[in-house]
DNA sequence: TACTGTAAAGAACGTTTGTTCTGTTGTCAA
DNA sequence: TTGACAACAGAACAAACGTTCTTTACAGTA
């Protein structure tokens, strides 16, 4: 992965846990006192290797702010869902509750499984969920859900000689071009994957 | 009230835009380009205004901070199909991605963004998101997050000749054989990928 | 013992920040 | 046509801020 040591861990969560109480990314200054040290060029470097791990980031402005997903409320309290979640229903009668970070129109939002192994190389697999928003139109390059003989199809969008075409992730499948008008069910928003233990 | 007034509404709705893009409400110089205004001190009084109204508030440090609910998610996006359980945001905390199906453990389980591709053929990119639940013990064929030389890694946990070795899923990286006890940090659960639109 | 690398401290410094105060402009009412 | 007020502009300034550079402490290793 990174440089990323459990020493910055330390140094994670003690942010995590004023960002919590503050909402917000406070002066180099007042993090010497969350971190527990008197430097000030320690602590740039500090936050300068949490941003390389990908847990915070800088706005134009030089402000450091946190990638949301990392800095919610801690996990031990979301035992019952928190926030606004957001119901799904897969169609399978399952429930799912996601929340907002993959979802930002659940009206239009669903949830497929995914079947197969046509989009492995886009690192998509069979039995992967797919978090799919509703759509009839989407942009060459777009991952979406297409009917194509009544039935669901995950492919990369992509237009040839003018017209659409449906371009797996998988060298063993062929390319799908439809006759006729390409019918767009949505497009892929997120993708979800549990592994059994 | 207060003296709030329509054209303190526009500014709010203005203030409400940026923050729904960065998160953080910036300094006064860079907030004169969000208004459409020329002079820090009058951005001063609008900020004032808007606090004096509930819509922001300060920290003890001096930094503006929005009232959450006043700056979350538009309301009218937020409906949820008619039938489906709604949970209500307790007004404190953000909002987690991931739900009961990912997370047995919550107090045991966290976060952390994958860097590199050194998993790319098991469909774990760059950019995603991992879920680990915090275990020192896991068994062969598990993906774990291990802890060399002082970095975390992710990679599949196998055994040669009797001793643990890490896998990684890329030819163009080595396979890792460490020596003394290996020392693992967690094992991934789940994972999550969101795609820009 | 000497060398190396990491963690942290601390001083120096130019820039940015928020604040305050004084002007300017336009509008509406008397 | 004058006065009052709201909406802004702009200058001045001290305090705070982020950055850079140098130094110190310490653990591991050769």
């Amino acid at each position: 992965m990174t440089d990323f040591n459990p020493k910055d861990a330390e140094y994670l969560s003690k942010l995590q846990d004023y960002y919590a109480n503050w909402k917000s990314i406070p002066s180099y200054a007042s993090l010497c006192g969350v971190f527990g040290i008197a430097s000030k060029s320690w602590v740039k470097t500090i936050l300068t290797r949490l941003s390389e791990a990908g847990f915070i980031e800088r706005t134009p402005d030089g402000v450091w702010v946190p990638m949301r997903q990392f800095f919610g409320r801690p996990l031990a309290e979301s035992s019952v869902p928190a926030g606004m979640p957001v119901s799904v229903d897969s169609g399978q009668g399952e429930l799912f509750i996601i929340d907002e970070m993959l979802i930002d129109a659940p009206s239009k939002t669903t949830l497929i499984p995914v079947k197969g192994d046509s989009m492995i190389e886009a690192g998509i697999h069979d039995g992967d969920v797919a978090v799919v928003e509703k759509r009839m139109s989407a942009n060459v390059g777009d991952i979406v859900v297409a009917i194509v003989d009544s039935e669901f199809t995950l492919k990369t969008l992509d237009k040839e000689r003018g017209k659409f075409i449906l371009r797996p992730a998988n060298q063993a499948y062929p390319v799908i071009r439809p006759q006729g008008v390409l019918e767009i069910f949505g497009v892929l928003v997120g993708l979800i994957r549990k592994y059994r233990k």
